[in-house]
RNA sequence: GGAGGGAUGACAGAGCGGACGAAUGUACCGGUCUUGAAAACCGGCGUGGGCUUGCUCACCGUGGGUUCAAAUCCCACUCCCUCCGCCA
């Protein structure tokens, strides 16, 4: 949620800031208008109700006094007031409603360094990284047989089922199998042991509350992509940062804590209602996939270094395993309700010959903190929204693809990376049974 | 799933219709004393909103209700604890 104080102080900045995400001025001027309404009401209610309540202290006064008489009659004015005082707080609450529902469909305010644009077109590449460029090598080169999708690679070397995966739970959810299910569990537990010393390591639960999803800003506005368990008034996660961002919710945080870096691997569930059709071959696109987070809560001072941190982590999982990856900064047509700043990582895929989103670095200012309520103690002993920043490392089903088509052999079977030797009992080799 | 008990400030814990935003203790911060520290003593010490910056409103698990007045009474729910059942 934007800072509404913010708004009001300086609406010219904000708007014109929220108009390069496409928020129109009149939007932001009925919010305006909204905020000004509801304060004049609340004064008006809280003036009956203080009313009311100095009434009810002379009661008892009264009482007290045994002045039956004059206790009665206060009771009569008071009650007078109580029934405006009833009315005029429900017309109050009912604008406050107006307007919170209205501010939590606004997105965050772009940082500076967000560049305009309309969709991911126009995303700004940061730079390229590939196995080799320090040697002088001008781009990566993919031999023949690495131009096979990993669909086809799947199904040679029997370790990705896409049918039976259709069968179990509809198209999209894919089921791995032998190594390559085993692929998948060394990637994430590669990408923990990397990480967990300085990132507290978390299993949360993948569902969550209603005022869980809120608070990262998937919900109001993405409930249709969200898978929802109605029945227990439940949804299952997009994404670790969701239970993360809610983990200390509603709490005050020690500024010794700060920065305070949390790691969590899950399931990540995904509609992708409006992606319907498109790039729905193998592991493009799924319903459900596993990723390792980083997030950290911090003060505004830390948010660049949380951030940078974040993303060098990333980086270096990709170096590891010696995936071409290029770094976007996102235009503010593809930037993310809650996110004033992001940087994708994509990872070069030889086999299906394009760019995969693997990772998605975050910085949110304090847009969730205000929602899921998390402050910390400053120095002078006040309290202040902490930020938030949060990182895939990785988006391992989309990892597992580039892997797959980047190491196959001339012979059709797949040699890792040797970082992955440890979670292979030392042979990396996938091969067919027959060969 | 069944039965009972509980939820109050950083923590412990009182309050169970009116003077309660809340006793008391601990912790914490400042001061006195001391060469210094401890002890003792004195003072301070929740969060958020509104506006005329002094006042006002809200918050005692959550949401409703009763009342002139609710932490306190009533209803529903959530979570925690104990016991029984079931289960990985």
């Amino acid at each position: 949620m934007i800072d509404l104080a913010q708004l009001r102080r300086e609406p010219d900045t904000v708007k014109a800031a929220l108009a390069r995400r496409g928020v129109s001025e009149s939007t932001m001027d009925e919010i305006l208008a909204l905020d000004i309404e509801h304060r004049r009401l609340l004064q008006g209610a809280e003036a009956l109700r203080a009313e009311v309540k100095e009434l009810s202290r002379q009661v008892g006064e009264a009482r007290r006094a045994k002045d039956v008489a004059t206790a009665e009659k206060l009771t009569t004015t008071s009650r007078e007031v109580g029934d405006r005082e009833r009315v005029a707080s429900e017309v109050s609450e009912r604008v406050a409603t107006t307007l919170r529902d209205a501010l939590l469909m606004i997105p965050n305010v772009p940082d500076a360094r967000v560049p305009d644009g309309i969709d991911d077109s126009e995303n700004v590449e940061v730079r390229r990284w590939w196995v080799d460029m320090d040697q002088g090598e001008p781009q990566p080169t993919y031999a023949d047989f690495q131009r096979v999708p990993h669909w086809e690679i799947g199904n040679e070397l029997g370790i990705l089922d896409m049918e039976s995966g259709a069968k179990i739970a509809g198209s999209m959810f894919p089921l791995f199998r032998g190594a390559g299910s085993r692929l998948l569990r060394a990637l994430s537990s590669f990408s923990l042991n990397h990480n967990s010393g300085e990132y507290e390591e978390i299993r949360p639960p993948s569902f969550a509350l209603t005022e869980t999803m809120m608070a990262t800003g998937h919900l109001p506005k993405s409930a249709d992509d969200m898978y929802a368990i109605e029945r227990d008034g439940l949804w299952a996660i997009p994404t670790a940062e969701v239970p993360l961002t809610s983990l200390r919710r509603g709490e005050i945080l020690d500024a010794g804590v700060l920065p305070l870096r949390l790691t969590a691997q899950t399931a990540c569930f995904r509609r992708e209602a409006g992606a319907a059709g498109r790039d729905t071959r193998g592991l493009l696109r799924v319903h459900e996939f596993d990723k390792t987070e980083l997030f950290a809560y911090c003060t505004p001072e830390q948010a660049d270094d949380a951030h940078a941190d974040i993303l060098r982590r990333a980086e270096e999982l990709l170096q590891a395993l010696g995936l071409t990856y290029r770094l976007l900064t996102l235009c503010t047509g593809d930037l993310g309700t809650a996110s004033a700043y992001t940087i994708d990582l994509e990872v070069f895929s030889p086999g299906v010959d394009r760019w995969l989103e693997v990772s998605s670095v975050s910085w949110y200012r304090d847009f969730q903190s205000r929602r899921a309520n998390v402050r910390y103690r400053t120095s002078d002993g006040t309290t202040a929204l902490v930020h938030t920043v949060n990182g895939s490392v990785l988006g391992w089903v989309r990892v597992w693809a580039a892997l797959v088509e980047t190491y196959r052999q001339a012979d059709g079977s797949v040699k890792l990376p040797d970082v992955l030797a440890p979670y292979f009992g030392g042979d990396t080799t996938i091969r067919t049974k027959t060969s």
